[in-house]
DNA sequence: CGCGACTTTGATCATCATCAACACGCGTGG
DNA sequence: CCACGCGTGTTGATGATGATCAAAGTCGCG
């Protein structure tokens, strides 16, 4: 970790990094190089507040390193975590005038920050960056779909289940291999919150997973699931 | 309601329809002609799917009368409602390959079905009804981040009161006059199911809030909202 | 080593789900 | 036109799941 935020300095680094987002796979290297001239690299601390609901919506963000909330307000101090964001996401894409979500640092984290113009005119000028943008939007859809899911009908073993698979699968899909712990840089507190839970659920039935043997605890924020077929099994019914 | 469906029937009466669609105000009276004749209306039974979740994506509809829900599978005849659609809503626009959830028929209802190669010539060609799409997209997407919310958060009163208001204001937004009727063409059991509750649940809720005089129902789909502060004011905090 | 933030565990309670019976409305057929 | 029956909605009694309140235990950092 601490290796980590001290690389994040290195700018070099952190070109690799913002070359390696998705996106800009869909543009010619010079293209590319342009950004990160226009771009913006931002350092936000843990905690810290990126965007904030309802403000006009002027940039677009892609995450280098770290990780992050989405969170939607109700009455002030009470929110809704919609979602969690990691290194090569993007935010502050869908949106109009305002942004529909806040959005806040639960590490450290190192981002570039598009103008919304600019970013406007990358769109135009690149159908296929256009295109990962419509893609994008229909996943962050079917995401929040998915979330739907688990809070209207699924009781809290399946709710806690279903997220460390999803975190599981996340790290299969970047390629990972299958030991790979599963990192959760978010307090048990936001957990809770994403799944409709309090804190003290969550923690109760996260214990009575590695009490069944389905995960393992490598640290507080390290997870190693042993029995992914079992926790599939926890995810889906119960 | 008898009425409406004869009508419905009647070409003109439909086209008056089409041509009141949203998005049809974004193009030319020719290009909106245009549309009508690629595209093919289609009648749906009450509680008749329109699409499934996983089916090749290979139409857009537009509502031209009737209600639907949108579904999301779990296991087998189980599946969690995460919309309901009116006459003017468009559906199965936001979607990569294969829709993300099924539609289906809550009422009779009249739909126009248009071929998706069409849909995105037309995008192309007219990128006021892109613009369109991608505000649709960022709608949607904050519809589902505010169901979130009220599926994560919300007491069963906060849930239905937070759902009638939300009818109501469509009403408004549509223009209607503020003592117009809510219409709720579903079932008990699926406006329970969006809500996360059981239908005795929410029926209990629905009385209650009738024995307070916050609404009054005029039959058993059409319900009157008499104070509509007091209802913000129980599906905010409670 | 000690402090504060975070997490776990325990005991009790409230809300909502479940199971069950009853009522209503609507369409059909006598 | 009324009677019957089914689909749908309401109401009631009981119980389980998860929330709340409270206290003890860890972790990480100075």
């Amino acid at each position: 970790m601490r290796e980590v935020l001290i690389l994040a300095h290195n700018a070099a680094f952190l070109e690799d990094r913002i070359k390696a987002l998705p996106w800009s796979a869909a543009l010619t290297p010079a293209a590319a190089q342009a950004h990160l001239d226009i771009g913006e690299v931002r350092s936000v601390d843990r905690g810290e507040p990126v965007l904030r609901e309802g403000a006009s919506a002027d940039f677009v963000y892609s995450i280098a390193d770290g990780a992050l909330t989405v969170e939607k307000g109700r009455s002030a101090g009470d929110t809704q975590i919609v979602g969690f964001l990691f290194q090569g996401d993007m935010f502050g894409v869908v949106h109009d005038e305002r942004y529909s979500y806040s959005v806040r640092a639960t590490v450290p984290c190192e981002l570039l920050a598009l103008p919304r113009p600019a970013f406007e005119r990358i769109c135009e000028r690149y159908p296929s960056v256009q295109r990962a943008m419509l893609q994008m939007a229909s996943n962050e859809l079917a995401g929040a779909q998915d979330h739907l899911v688990i809070l209207g009908r699924k009781s809290a073993i399946e709710r806690v289940s279903s997220f460390l698979l999803m975190l599981s699968e996340r790290n299969s899909r970047l390629g990972y291999p299958a030991e790979t712990p599963i990192w959760l840089p978010m307090r048990r507190a936001d957990i809770a919150n994403y799944l409709g839970l309090t804190l003290e659920t969550f923690s109760r039935v996260f214990t009575d997973l590695k009490r069944r043997g389905v995960i393992q605890a490598q640290s507080m924020r390290h997870v190693r699931v042993r029995d992914v077929d079992g926790l599939r099994e926890l995810a889906e019914k119960c």
